[in-house]
DNA sequence: CATAAATGACACCTTGAGGTATTATATAAT
DNA sequence: ATTATATAATACCTCAAGGTGTCATTTATG
């Protein structure tokens, strides 16, 4: 595991819901984002499901199928999308990985981390998929 | 895998060093280390070879043995370990984990993921055993 | 209605991080 | 020299993330 560096499924859900942003009325199937994305083609299939499920996207089934952005570009935060990929996400409070810092007395590093955890929600909550679907994706 | 979370192992580095740095010329034995930190023991002792082999602590063998810091704490930087403990930590640089990012044209997320990088990076290079010898540990 | 083209469900495989168990080796003290 | 007490080496176990394979279900369309 290397040290902040998103898991790949956090990268690969930045990944789909940016792509899909560049056009938030289009029906995309998996065959195209695939494509376009090459994120591995069984492992993208469940993604696009538990994406649906975590209600980023809306799924149509049967023939001419797909899947669109269920809401406003806008008002989708990267936050949002990578507490719902990575629940843990907020788990990660202590420097040294120690339980009971902060609960008395924190560890040394405390305040400083807690800035640049706090600049890192900061840019994550105030970055929207309309902000970065015109991204390149390779 | 938690976002923004140094990997066990690292957290574990962090934690033995700083503890060992209260005293650098003090020879510490395991079971001491174990007995504050409560690292799990046998992980513990595949640890501090480890380290031992990083040459951050020097070992003495036998009856009476143990390990000490092999440097002045002030010139051990937090980065310098992590680096070592951590070798992918240069790995992620790209925001999507795109390979190809930069090379010709950066993702849009490039220069604000960059700027957090470095001063991550600046706190761990910024910081040494002796600045984080007296945190507590637990 | 039958078929083709799409997503959904579910079971399984692989790999690396973290952790455990056992035996070997080094050395101080008696 | 023998013993007790340290670290070193090596092989193995476990579990979750990432990835794969197969079959089921849904629906537009001829």
């Amino acid at each position: 595991m290397s040290f902040m560096k998103f898991s790949k499924t956090t990268e690969y859900a930045f990944r789909i819901l940016s792509f899909m942003a560049q056009d938030e009325t289009k029906l995309y199937n998996v065959d195209e984002i695939f494509e376009k994305l090459r994120v591995p083609y069984r492992y993208l299939r469940k993604l696009m499901t538990n994406l649906t499920r975590s209600g980023f996207i809306v799924s149509i089934q049967g023939k001419n199928g797909g899947y669109k952005i269920s809401r406003k570009t806008e008002e989708i935060r990267l936050l949002e999308i990578l507490q719902a990929v990575d629940p843990e996400y907020l788990s990660g409070k202590c420097f040294f990985g120690f339980d009971n810092c902060a609960l008395q007395v924190p560890c040394i590093m405390h305040d400083q981390w807690t800035i640049v955890r706090t600049n890192i929600n900061n840019i994550l909550a105030g970055t929207s998929l309309a902000d970065v679907k015109q991204t390149k994706n390779d």
